[in-house]
DNA sequence: GGGCATATATGTCAAGTGCATCTATCAGAC
DNA sequence: GTCTGATAGATGCACTTGACATATATGCCC
């Protein structure tokens, strides 16, 4: 059986490469996504092909652009799969890309055909499955098949690598308070955190630089404004 | 510069689907791949293409078989990238093969053209980065260009995955010793553990279950053999 | 100036970790 | 049979880490 493949020639089969960008971000104290409402009224992550002489990352940032155009966002690569066909096959590379505060903001207001929307993550701690989406007033929605998975992989990622990595951050603006920290991480773990120990712990990592300016527009006593140091990705 | 790509039809480039398979294992409490000496007499890892009517794992799990028959694996995808020509695109998905136990003796024993080499991990803890690779001597090898960066990103999926997910019982055969489970971790970890430590926190996870069984042939007194429960994978 | 909501700091307690030490149990030497 | 060596497995204790509660500080609004 496996002398049936020992030393045959491998040549590879000629696929069809697609990129699949997840752009997420934190609304409302809650994990939220960017759908592209295709003509058939059925929600998809924004997709496209790669293109001749593209890296993966730059092909998941043009395609990201082009559909949902959220101005500066943190990729990162999540999964790859196959889906095999008599034919030929077809390969799909899911990406990551968080975008900062209010990034959703400027694509929705544009005449895109984007749909935000809400991610529920119906697991506790790093179990993992597939996760609920739901429009910001609380109705739920249907996905692509498939696209559900790809979603609970990418919150999956994200939790794991949250406390040791750095890429909350990337989900905040370049000067942000503690709190706005906070929510973040709770937004993405799905808890409650506690206040003080939260705060010991992010500065005792020396990631954070305090900037000495406050925030304004708060009716109580502003918080100080913090800008992250270490490089976002690893 | 966005209108550019806004409406075109993204038709996908075909490319060439390669999937390379790192076979690492735990070999005198070090971390060892497996590596195929091709004709050039350079080290690379096991490669092949995918081919019509595969998923991506069953076609790792076919390479690895047919260039590195070690029996049973567990297979986790790591990471794909592409290399952009001009003509036509080029993309290697990489999988690691966790190997138990003794499982590279087979192969090694068989005509195959493998090479054994222990990983040298030069980064502490997450940081990450490339690794070095040498001759169970101790001998420096050279590498195809990429692969001790993929290397480097197995190892690090290893470290971060190791104590939440279960990862490191698929390099131990169904039966062991807690003093195996052990050596497992600290050839990944690359740290020293303490015993009784390590004892209590892996028997708090619930994972473990004594079997009422020692092992044999020690000359002290023989340790008790404990099975993994929860599945390998999550 | 007083009320209020939140930021920031402190104090206390439980849980986890690291380390040293003790006991148990095998094989082999004598 | 007894002793010795080596490692498994268990226990006790200092220290660190984190959660939780509470107190103090500081801004706006009235």
């Amino acid at each position: 059986m496996q002398d049936m493949f020992k030393g045959a020639p491998m040549s590879s089969l000629p696929a069809e490469v697609d990129i699949a960008v997840i752009p997420m971000s934190i609304v409302d104290g809650v994990p939220a996504v960017l759908l592209a409402n295709g003509a058939g009224a059925e929600l998809a992550l924004p997709t496209g092909g790669l293109m001749a002489g593209e890296t993966l990352e730059s092909a998941a940032l043009r395609i990201l652009q082009a559909q949902a155009p959220v101005g500066a966002a943190y990729l990162e690569q999540l999964y790859s799969f196959a889906t095999p066909a008599a034919g030929r096959t077809a390969i799909t590379i899911a990406y990551v890309a968080l975008v900062p505060g209010d990034g959703f903001a400027a694509p929705l207001r544009g005449g895109e055909q984007l749909v935000l929307v809400e991610v529920g993550v119906p697991w506790a701690g790093e179990a993992g499955g597939r996760v609920d989406v739901c429009t910001p007033g609380g109705e739920p929605l249907a996905l692509v098949a498939g696209d559900a998975d790809i979603l609970g992989q990418a919150m999956l990622r994200l939790r794991g690598k949250l406390d040791y990595s750095g890429v909350g951050f990337a989900l905040l603006p370049g000067r942000f308070t503690l709190r706005q920290l906070q929510d973040v991480h709770e937004a993405i773990l799905g808890v409650r955190l506690n206040k003080p120990a939260f705060r010991r712990r992010m500065l005792d990592k020396g990631w954070l630089e305090a900037t000495g300016e406050r925030e304004t527009g708060a009716s109580f006593r502003p918080a100080e404004l913090y800008r992250f140091l270490a490089p976002k990705g690893a």
